[in-house]
DNA sequence: TTTTTTATTGACTCGTCAATCAAGAAAAAC
DNA sequence: GTTTTTCTTGATTGACGAGTCAATAAAAAA
């Protein structure tokens, strides 16, 4: 019974089925039958729409990085003066939509990834500097040239608070992670100030 | 020409090889054939001493552990003072025999292996475990009960710039990464004092 | 109505890899 | 000098998984 205009449909599917079956396995070691089954398909036709094993992942990463975009941007809109916008951009990346369980564990693989798909380390790297040009365009008026290094502190404290609830198990807490990374941007701001 | 007392000798060989090939290939995906061919020996006799593939692994990450720990108990004996304890314990995170490519590639892959492995979870408790309470225990004195929640932040930003090194390719820069986390321990307690 | 396009799968191929095993060779013990 | 222990490997097994393909079926176009 095949429906015209499936190709979204499916694609969209296999990419929160990936999502899903790498959280509940915890490692990239998921085949592309699991995540077919999960997604209600048979894996020829995850072949079909995605050519292979590694676009399946290139485009779960992808997706997983566009929702946290979307995120940073709609946080940002609500936001006015520097000060608000730099505790949004901590607090998104923190939000309820990236943080997960299944999501932290696919970043954490995703990392691994990187290692050794230049594809994957591309995707890491666009994150990476639209956190870091985010953070150093907000900082700059309250920190002037201490922005860079100011930012490259709290993106590193962001990564390692979100790399070790990747690893803990049971519910993630963002709230704690983000009060974490307010307090640093506090500290660095006090001692700009002096 | 089996010489007598090899055990120990191979499985030295087989731990320096695992952490070497995952560092080359930058993934948990090698075969023990790989590693047992880098040590100089059949995968036959891989399985011989260890098992089993896994008990590589763990035996690798133990290796690790190990000399991390020996590096930070002999900086701390060097130290003296609360301060001069906290940061040697910070600079021998990031010191030559931890900070070399290879370590920190397997390190990234070993956090995705504990979401597995309840054998890897524990070596890694093991290692957070010790280095938060290296932290609490000079951080008291010189910050009182909030010593818990600055160990936690400092825990965060060490793991999260080691985790930055590792998706970067080229020569670590250990001297960097340890200058942001002795800033923001400078922040910290100067935050304490007032 | 015939043809083309899109959707879909079961069955199959081919490769890889962990783990096993039987057998050989050298030292040590007896 | 024979037996036992330690070391070692080539060959094999068995499982599993990525990717392919031919075939089916429905819709759309002609």
């Amino acid at each position: 019974m095949p429906k015209l205009g499936m190709e979204p449909i499916r694609r969209a599917a296999l990419v929160e089925a990936t999502i899903a079956e790498i959280g509940l396995q915890g490692t990239l070691d998921v085949t592309v039958s699991q995540i077919a089954r999960r997604a209600g398909m048979s894996s020829a036709l995850a072949h079909h729409y995605f050519g292979g094993k590694e676009q399946i992942f290139l485009a779960a990463m992808r997706h997983v990085l566009t929702v946290y975009g979307a995120d940073v941007r709609a946080a940002l809109s609500r936001a006015t003066g520097p000060r608000a916008r730099l505790e949004a951009v901590i607090r998104a990346g923190f939000g309820t939509s990236n943080f997960r369980p299944e999501v932290i564990a696919a970043w954490l693989n995703f990392y691994a990834l990187a290692r050794t798909s230049a594809d994957a380390a591309r995707l890491l790297r666009v994150y990476q500097r639209r956190l870091h040009s985010n953070l150093c365009h907000d900082l700059a008026p309250l920190a002037g040239d201490r922005a860079p290094a100011i930012a490259e502190r709290l993106e590193g404290l962001i990564d390692g608070l979100y790399l070790r609830q990747g690893l803990r198990r049971g519910t993630p807490d963002g709230e704690a992670a983000s009060a974490h990374v307010l307090f640093a941007l506090e500290l660095e701001l006090r001692a700009v100030q002096s």
